[in-house]
RNA sequence: GGUCCCUUCGUCUAAUGGUUAGGACAUUAGGUUUUCAUCCUGAAAAUAGGGGUUCGAUUCCCCUAGGGACUACCA
């Protein structure tokens, strides 16, 4: 019980959840699940000026939409603050940290003047050995503060990260960081610290970025007190230029790409085998599965490149794996959106013609382009011809092969006469193959010749399902009156 | 500039001293097919460079180069 894992997940509500962001809750998750542990979730929330509202609710949002669920209450640092204040009082009082009466202006001197020298810009210590009546004087006249914590002024720090293994630091080049602000709230650094201590957190897993702060992590638990926990920074996540990830790579907010149609699962997945891999050959993880296989020391040293590719065939696989029932789920809101359907009672509309079709046309559809979405979203593109009642298409488009408008005209009458003599039952895709290719043989001519321009007619498409499905779900009304719209399109067209 | 981290096909990666350097995506050639997609088969494609250590280095060490992060009263 003393030893158990437990790791949180920390985002600042800051703007949308990124893909790194997700990259960090998950190897979270998968370590607390894969070891038994407690994913916990903290909210840090101590900079009042880049707070965006309703990115908390976002955060718990994506979190659940992926399936990581978290266990217990969040943490919500803005309402801790007495705790870090005692924390940094509790420090000065045993001279390990200082106030700081410095103003902006005066900091930002210093660090031209350092630049100019071409010096490491860091905090001079001005304010490192104020004597004690200073320090009363200032606060008396009540002059904007930090504390600051005060760095050994030699020494070496090392630790063991868990991915990068032996890390060192020279004291020397590390500056006094703030660990409160003058609005009382603490930096980042206090914060987390001291949270991690609080929620008893064995493992902090964090992107790699922070690996140059954490010796002043480990200086604050010594000076606290504390056991440290133990440190696991992940690589970072690239562009395709190999910059750190970022908007002008593209979409990056999960939002977006929930928007665009991407599954959960497809983007777990993906994301998982960033910088992460079970080493053996399988490419293909359930969040379960994933928890199964999951260990830290699989974690890859060097970042890794976002690559869209894959996750677009990731997600092509996922959506050929869903029932019909779920797909045509998620899809209905993107056929809605594109103004193909709209929701009447139990059934829907076209828009095109008012006409009234079930849930079960709109499945047809759906199923017969399963195979071919990458994502949610092209489902209205793809099964739009549906929905639609006149196909917007160029004559030409009939001709098949080397062969001439005439001739699809002459082929598209006689299959016409061919299907009308057909019943209604006749409409399937086994009958009206078996059928509609006897009847071709009887024509002596290439089968393409007949099929090309019927799936044409029927979908107005240069690439769409099968001629033998769409008539299917089409049925033989609608299949007769598109194949005359073609032949009057080739008429108008002479 | 300073500190730290990283380096296997285009990309994600396997192989931790001995392999024809393996797989996946993408690319490409075929097959199936009325088109596209799916599916199947094949091809091309990598150990950044230089030194060591070793009988032997992708693998261990050093240097160089390149990339990245940090360098805020942001996280």
């Amino acid at each position: 019980m003393e030893n158990k894992n437990r790791v949180r997940f920390a985002p600042s509500p800051t703007g949308s959840m990124h893909i790194g962001n997700v990259r960090n809750a998950l190897y979270d998750f998968l370590f607390a699940k894969k070891n038994n542990g407690e994913f916990l979730l903290r909210i840090e929330d101590t900079d009042q000026d880049r707070y965006a509202p309703g990115s908390i609710e976002q955060i718990y949002e994506v979190l659940k939409w992926l399936g990581l669920d978290w266990h217990g209450e969040p943490i919500i640092q803005s309402t801790r603050l007495e705790l870090y204040k005692k924390n940094a009082e509790e420090l000065v009082k045993n001279g390990h940290a200082y106030y700081c009466f410095c103003s902006k202006e005066r900091l930002e001197e210093v660090r031209k003047d350092q630049e100019a020298k071409k010096l490491p810009s860091c905090y001079d210590r001005h304010c490192r050995n104020l004597s004690e009546e200073e320090i009363a004087n200032n606060l008396e006249s009540r002059t904007p503060f930090v504390i600051r914590l005060k760095v050994p002024e030699s020494g070496i720090i090392e630790f063991e990260d868990v991915i990068k293994g032996k890390v060192s630091f020279d004291l020397k080049t590390i500056d006094d960081q703030v660990l409160l602000k003058s609005d009382g709230f603490p930096t980042y650094h206090l914060a987390s610290v001291t949270d991690d201590n609080e929620m008893k957190i064995s493992h902090v897993i964090r992107s790699e970025e922070w690996l140059p702060s954490t010796p002043k992590h480990l200086l604050l638990y010594k000076f606290f007190g504390w056991e440290p926990p133990r440190f696991v920074h992940l690589p970072m996540i690239l562009g395709s230029d190999k910059s750190k990830l970022s908007k002008r790579h593209g979409a990056t907010s999960v939002a977006e790409f929930k928007e665009q149609g991407y599954l959960p699962e497809a983007l777990i997945n993906f994301i998982a085998f960033l910088g992460w891999n079970p080493g053996d050959e399988r490419e293909i993880f359930s969040l379960d599965e994933l928890v199964d296989a999951f260990s830290l020391d699989k974690v890859h040293k060097a970042p890794a490149v976002f690559n869209m590719e894959k996750l677009d065939w990731l997600n092509g696989h996922y959506i050929r794996q869903k029932s019909l029932d779920e797909l045509a789920r998620l899809c209905l809101p993107y056929l809605e959106k594109a103004k193909l359907i709209k929701p009447t009672g139990e059934d829907y509309n076209l828009i095109d013609n008012n006409e009234t079709v079930n849930l079960d046309y709109i499945k047809s559809a759906i199923a017969l382009e399963q195979e071919r979405m990458k994502k949610l979203s092209e489902v209205a593109d793809l099964t739009k011809f549906f929905f639609q009642n006149e196909l917007d298409y160029p004559a030409e488009l009939l001709i098949w092969k080397k062969s001439n408008l005439e001739e699809a005209a002459v082929n598209l009458k006689a299959l016409n006469e061919f299907l009308s003599g057909l019943t209604e039952a006749n409409f399937t895709k086994e009958i009206l193959e078996t059928k509609v290719k006897q009847f071709i043989q009887t024509e002596q001519k290439g089968i393409g010749d007949f099929l090309w321009p019927l799936r044409v007619a029927l979908t107005g498409e240069k690439a769409s399902p099968g001629p033998f499905e769409v008539a299917h779900v089409l049925g033989q009304e609608k299949t007769l009156k598109r194949i005359n719209d073609a032949i009057n399109k080739i008429k108008k067209n002479a």
